[in-house]
DNA sequence: CGTGTAAGGAATTCTGACACG
DNA sequence: CGTGTAAGGAATTCTGACACG
């Protein structure tokens, strides 16, 4: 089933919110959007608004950073992660799509 | 075990957000916390900040007042709720100590 | 009673840039 | 490379009040 896209993922939540809750500074975040870590959406006006994923992904970052990798290597390791993540999601659609043909209406 | 406390009830999101999220006026959403009837956060700078609960609430009281429920009544009305909750935790958390007594240390 | 609105001010956020290392 | 900071401007939010009904 199509996840709710519930509260967790919504983005609702701006910098000042965010800095708070992580204990980043506006500079760190805007930086790690810059190179492409994070993808707050924006207000009409123009100002960010993250999700709680995306809170929790920023503190994870950070202790990359932390750690010495360099934002260029999360970026990278984040994409390894999301092919994967789209391969098991995939394959789990591909066999529910076997099923659904040989036993029938089973809706997804 | 006390409620986490996750995302659904943690105030984070600004009153334009909520405003966007509820199709209310921010002057509708500050009148409704003048009757007592939603309670903010606030940040340091003094603004308000609202979760998931509250956005809901917001929808919940914007619809009974549409069909002319006076706030003064909808807040007796929470109250209310509010009074069998506690009543029922109460009752929950004594039945709990009971069994404790008795059958002994299992944790709440 | 519930809501709109104009008013003035303060807090928030934005971008692009310079600095350091 | 990752982050701080000052700069100027725009968007956001706040409060108290007047208005209408």
């Amino acid at each position: 089933m199509g996840n709710d896209l519930s509260y967790k993922d919504k983005k609702v939540i701006t910098i000042g919110v965010v800095r708070d809750l992580t204990g980043l500074s506006e500079r760190q975040i805007r930086y790690y959007e810059e190179r492409k870590l994070i993808f707050p959406e924006r207000t009409a006006g123009g100002s960010r608004k993250y999700s709680f994923s995306d809170v929790e992904l920023l503190m994870k970052i950070a202790n990359k950073i932390e750690d010495g990798i360099q934002t260029h290597e999360i970026r990278k390791e984040m994409i390894r992660e999301q092919k994967k993540q789209n391969q098991d999601e995939m394959r789990r659609k591909m066999i529910q799509g076997q099923l659904n043909a040989q036993f029938g209406l089973r809706k997804n």
